[in-house]
DNA sequence: GGAACGTGCAGAATCGTGCCTTCTGGTGCC
DNA sequence: GGCACCAGAAGGCACGATTCTGCACGTTCC
């Protein structure tokens, strides 16, 4: 009775609950988990997170009876007590007017498909926001750590987020000292110089560049990289850009590039649309491919494999880069980055087709036994 | 004294403060705001949210301060307390192992561009989620709604969500009594029937239909619109279906029609992949596209703009549908949608190519003042 | 037989913000 | 001079869950 009473007395969430509904917005709380198992909440809160010490029957008491109610804990009051949403920010740079270049560049495609999915198995949820937004956006959205794609220099976004505390992994080495948890990137060097090679190996004597102007790190590297190789075997470089937010200077550049009077017998374009458009160029001039201009091309677009002829492309794996930037930033969220690397250097892939072969390849087997079946 | 006394005894918050430290995990919360202000932590709220009565001086003020300590509100505890997260999930529905299908089928890809995009411009964003996850994954997140790409018949998550008073759009009519608050679809009947008119047009005599077998919405009324148009012409059907989930069993069975006794001279292919496998099919046959066979394929692929020859293929314009949908579930998640209808049809786009055209398309100038230059 | 110990569970503080309610001081009007 | 009125600002509860603290009870050991 003295219980009782006391219970009468001091219970703010009695009163609450005797003033509103016992539902809250028609959906059942852990308050009416307890009051049906006939525990308190603290009991329920344990026997449902696997914490406390609670004998097996009870547990289960409790989960029946949350099953039974459709009870679902809200995320809101979760994250607000236990500081973590599971939620991870994916930024992607914006190029010109619209938010995405998602469509444009299968790249952040993949790479979006295959965070997502890296994201989710390790449970976490992304959410897609754009780079250049208010700060309203970004705070209206309890993050536990963020992605971003190819941050530009002195990213403002980036050293908010840096400030706040959240640990923050860009896809991309981030120019100047952005101050980010940890990065993932293409072994870009290595792969314009091999790239080169196979080129050379395939019989070209002068190679060009073909490039939109961008002052992200791949473009930079790459650049860079070419110019290296250049001076290493003696060309003379064959450099062509444009700039690359305007949608027909990608084809103009091409057409230049072309009609140079030390016109390349090859080229590489570092955007994705070049390949196209430096075949459409070709034609223009008479010029056969691969007999005429060996062509290579970065993309990750399966149009490159359909075109006639099919063109070899340098390919980043999107994908790998996608899970792997999930990885180290789950593992610094949840602490598990001691002594792990901070950055992380991921081999690319050359898809060698007909455009950059002197002989086209044989349509018939290959060779028996090769070791790398890959 | 009686009043000094009633504030020494329940005074939580002075309690709380004068234990914990004034900050909180190292940002500033509002308290600290309000404190270095030297206002109350209503008026802070009031200022920051342009709400209550206040003189432009005392809001300027708490805004300037706000500013200098660099707040930023907590979204967990703004969730909680006004049960808005500003989050909408988007539901992929799932194929085969991999959780998502982004790559495979451009149409999710752009569909989800635009819905992002959509989002964001309206002060949301959007959280990717497979259809088919654990119940605690959707849990852990709060949303405000969700879009909901192809639900399955009876979808499961659907009626949870639904069931939770969350509201609902899907992009694609809902089979069965799927509780959506509303739908966006494309008029696929239309669509086919015009699509099979434009290859009548052009010569056909008997066109076939190739599809993957699956039991969504697009594939049936697809199916059953071709059936219907054939009955209506007085046309047999010339029908080929394979397991979609087999990635090969499409080119197996765009073998399988060209080689059938009653061979068609034009093929519609319901799937992205089928205008390559026709293609490719077409070649081994010896068929010449357009002349001896006529294709138009379902694709948001760029790919089939530049295939030899080029293909003509039908857009469901998924970046006006995601669009579509995310504006209808906002509305309806503000309440903005009284009075408008639940769903919305929306038209194709046939976008023709030298493939279903049996003389190839003249390359100069169009007929002039063509009143439809859209 | 009582103290030490461990188990099972309840109480209540707490997370940070929004907003409903209340208080106060100043002004106009009769 | 007193009363009504109102702008301006503060108080404090509530959102719904987690979790620290600690009580009550039963067991065991000396």
């Amino acid at each position: 009775m003295t219980a009782a009473e006391k219970h009468q007395v001091s219970r703010t969430p009695a009163t609450r609950r005797a003033r509103g509904g016992s539902r809250l917005n028609g959906r059942a709380g852990i308050r009416d988990v307890a009051a049906a198992a006939g525990v308190s909440i603290t009991t329920v809160s344990d026997a449902l997170n696997g914490k406390g010490r609670l004998p097996d029957a009870t547990r289960r008491h409790v989960r029946e009876v949350a099953e039974r109610l459709g009870y679902r804990p809200s995320a809101a009051a979760r994250t607000l007590r236990t500081g973590k949403s599971g939620l991870i920010g994916l930024t992607v740079t914006t190029y010109g007017e619209e938010p995405f270049t998602f469509t444009e560049f299968a790249y952040f495609a993949e790479m979006a498909r295959a965070a997502t999915s890296a994201a989710l198995a390790r449970g976490y949820a992304l959410v897609i926001l754009p780079a250049t937004s208010r700060h309203d956006l970004w705070s209206n959205v309890a993050l536990d750590g963020t992605v971003v794609i190819d941050p530009s220099d002195e990213d403002p976004v980036v050293s908010e987020l840096v400030r706040s505390g959240l640990p923050v992994v860009s896809d991309g080495r981030p120019a100047g000292s952005l101050p980010v948890t940890a990065w993932v990137d293409n072994d870009h060097e290595e792969a314009v110089h091999g790239l080169l090679d196979h080129l050379a190996e395939s019989g070209a004597r002068r190679i060009g560049l073909l490039t939109g102007t961008s002052t992200d790190t791949y473009t930079r590297l790459s650049t860079t990289a070419y110019f290296e190789w250049c001076e290493r075997v003696g060309q003379e470089p064959v450099y062509e850009h444009y700039p690359a937010h305007d949608p027909c200077a990608g084809a103009v550049a091409a057409d230049r590039l072309l009609a140079r009077p030390d016109r390349p017998d090859a080229v590489y374009g570092l955007f994705d649309p070049n390949g196209t458009d430096l075949l459409a160029a070709a034609r223009r001039y008479g010029l056969r491919v691969p007999e005429d201009l060996l062509l290579v091309c970065c993309s990750e677009s399966s149009v490159y494999a359909a075109t006639e002829p099919p063109i070899t492309t340098l390919s980043l794996k999107p994908g790998r880069t996608g899970n792997t930037v999930v990885q180290l930033l789950i593992d610094a969220i949840e602490g598990l980055d001691e002594g792990r690397p901070v950055h992380q250097v991921m081999p690319t892939d050359l898809i060698v087709r007909t455009s950059s072969q002197r002989r086209p390849p044989r349509t018939t087997i290959s060779a028996p036994r090769s070791p790398s079946a890959d």
